[in-house]
This record gives C-alpha cells, structure tokens and sequence, in this order.
DNA sequence: CAAGCTCAGTGATAAAGTCACATAACAGAC
DNA sequence: GTCTGTTATGTGACTTTATCACTGAGCTTG
C-alpha cells in the first residue's frame, strides 16, 4: 500500500501512523479527481497511473496544465489545504490510477518530522512551477503550428488515438485551428486522418 | 534588519543564526535580482520594495508572470536552490527594495524547526502557482482589449508613466497591439495619450 | 437501415501578431 | 534657440489564430 517513494524514507513510527490514517483511492480512467471549486480532503499522493490537471476556460475552451505520475505529489492540493479554499483546475485520470490520500494533520507532522518528504514537496512544488512557466512561455509566443508538430513528435506512438477537440484542449486552442493545422499536415504527407486518430508518417 | 513575518515566529536561537548567516541587500530601481540561466546563491526573502518576475521569449516579446513584495519569498529560488539549476526566468526591481538573503543550510534547518516558516513557504509557493494558473488562463483564452482595460482598471494612478512597450511586457503581447488598442480607446474617450504617459479619463 | 450522435471539414469574418517604415517627442551639444 | 541622435508612437500590409455557423461523414443502436 504505501509504494510511494516518500515512504522508502521513513520513519518505522511515521509509517505506521501513515499506514492507520491514509486512505486509498482506486480511480478507474476517465475519472474526475477534483472538480473546480471543490474543496480539498487531503493530500493526494500518485501510487501509480497518470492524472491531468486542465482548467477550463469561459468560452468552453479548456487547456492541460500538467500531469502527474507515479512517486508524484498533488502540489495544488496543499495550496487548498492550507487555505481551505476550493481548487481552481479540475485533476482527470488518463491511466487508472492509485492515490493515497494523506490528511492534513500527518501532512503537517511529515513535513515537520521527514526531511525526505519536505524535499519531496519542495521538488514536486518546483516542477509545477517549472511546467507552468513553460506552458506561459509557449501560450504567449509559440506559434500554433509549430506547438503541435512538437506536440506530435513527442508520442511515442505512431497511431494517435484522440480527437481533435482533445488535441485542442492538449494545446488551449479552438478545436477548429487543430483541424486546420493537421489538414495541411496531411497535405503536405506528414499525417494520415481517420476519425478519432491520426497516423504520423514522417 | 530582521523584519520579515517570518521572523516574528522565530525562536532566539534561529533567530540569532539567521542574523548571523544572511545577508541583506539595498537594491535600488532597476537593478536585476537575477537574469535566465543565473545560478542561485540563496532563498531571497522581500523586506521591503517590489521585485517583478518575467520571461523573455525568442522573439523578444517577454511577459510579467508575478511581483513579490514585502513579506514575500522567492518561492523560484528554492527550486534553483534545491536542483542546482538555472533560473528560467529574470527579476528586476521595480521599486527599490531590500532583501534579505538565506543561505541554504539555513534554509534547511528553518523547514525543519519553525512551522511558522514551512507554512510561509507553502503558503508563498500556494500564491505564485495560482498566479501562474490564473496567468496561462488569461493569456490562452481572454481577448486583448479585454486584458488591457482590466489592467488600465487594477491601477490606482489616473496617470499611468509607462511606454507602450512596458505594457505590452506586462500583457505578454506586442508593442504594436497595445498601440492600436490604446488609439482606440483614445478614440472612444476613455483616455488621453502622451508621450510615455496614459490618462485615465473614465 | 434509419435515426441520432459524435467527429471532422470549411467558408466568412474578426482579433491578434509580425514586419517595415514613417513620424513625433525629447535630450543634449553647440 | 537649432541641430542631431535616440526613444516612443502610429500605421499600412499581411499572416496567423480565434470565432461563428453550418455541412457532411462515420459510428452505433434500436
């Protein structure tokens, strides 16, 4: 049960007390973690499987901010834990996934008594703040088409089996500009269309 | 010298070392905290003044992705501080500030002693995520003149003393765009345009 | 196989970004 | 003052992206 890498660092006695007060969560894909504005019961640490987090915009636009996998930590939970405000993303799972759900008191005792787990929130706190200056940076002044030729290269799959609104939300555009843009990528022989999924050649 | 929040929460002892191991630094207007690719040298705490975050894109566009200002922390440095890496970002003072530096090992030693602090740096790490977030959802989906007119609204002066291109940073756009969008507004009555200067007339 | 749904394609138009260059306002030097 | 160099702003032309409105194509389920 606790196969989080935090748990590899700690004390026998913190472990136990983790063991008795964490609960754990099986999320089937396509399962809403947190909507937002929901309030926030723990902290959520990923066993395993791939949650994304988006927000969605007025227009219905949504945009992926992150994910989260394996040994990582819901950073944006802590924040609403802490101030006991609701979330202002919503957190999806993609790959089933497990999470262990620790509450606010043992968070507090952790960060006070675990040096690994402090520089465990520490690093996940970067991270996020790392991919959110990117995401900034690429929403701000990438252009469209380039951002999706990146976006393709970096599947690993030759078959992608999405639609083209999920591309759109992948990327904060409007599903219409995805269309476009792969279009003439197949015109110009780098893509091959289906509905719900898109061959890469080149 | 010691007068950040942190410090009221201190006991003598941390309070006696961190005297002892930090370094304040007067820096006047303008002046750069740090620029992209800077190695870190401490965990600088806001005492007074205000500091601006920003990224310079490739095209030389940059954008404003926060401000810290007294009782703040630069929530960016522990993550340098803690990987070793580069700053992605610069910081420039834009009212003249003092900051006092923690030196790492310092730093370590408050995560684990004083509450007060951990919850300073979560608290502090909590904001700039959701700064960020709030960012990537305004750049992504809300139209210019919308953005522009919000931020004409937030600021408490009638006369604003910036150049268009201060602004266009500040909105991540380009200089070009604030231009038309300010004649417009001009056009409609709502401001008076000067050389380095904008009245806010409505 | 027909109805109903989701997904994709596309024209028209508006908004925003880019490039290139023209003016305009100011700051010193003389 | 006037001349000159520098910085700031204005604007046309064009490209890219976003939005709106609608069409048609492909699944799926009775």
């Amino acid at each position: 049960m606790l196969n989080h890498a935090i748990f590899n660092n700690l004390s026998a006695e913190l472990r136990a007390v983790a063991l008795k007060h964490c609960q754990v969560l099986s999320l089937p894909e396509g399962q809403q973690v947190f909507g937002a504005g929901d309030a926030c019961t723990g902290l959520p640490l990923v066993l395993s499987g791939v949650i994304k987090v988006q927000m969605i915009g007025a227009s219905g636009n949504g945009i992926v901010l992150y994910r989260m996998s394996d040994n990582d930590m819901c950073t944006l939970s802590i924040g609403c834990l802490m101030t006991g405000l609701g979330y202002r993303a919503e957190a999806i799972v993609e790959q089933s996934a497990q999470v262990l759900l620790v509450p606010r008191p043992l968070f507090e005792r952790m960060m006070a008594e675990s040096i690994a787990f402090r520089h465990l929130v520490l690093a996940a706190y970067g991270q996020r703040l790392d991919d959110l200056m990117l995401l900034v940076e690429e929403v701000a002044f990438q252009r469209m088409d380039q951002r999706l030729a990146e976006w393709l290269a970096s599947r690993p799959e030759r078959e992608i089996l999405m639609t083209h609104q999920e591309i759109a939300t992948e990327l904060g555009t409007a599903r219409e500009v995805v269309s476009r843009l792969l279009k003439e990528l197949e015109r110009a022989g780098k893509v091959k269309l289906g509905r719900g999924k898109i061959e890469v050649l080149s």
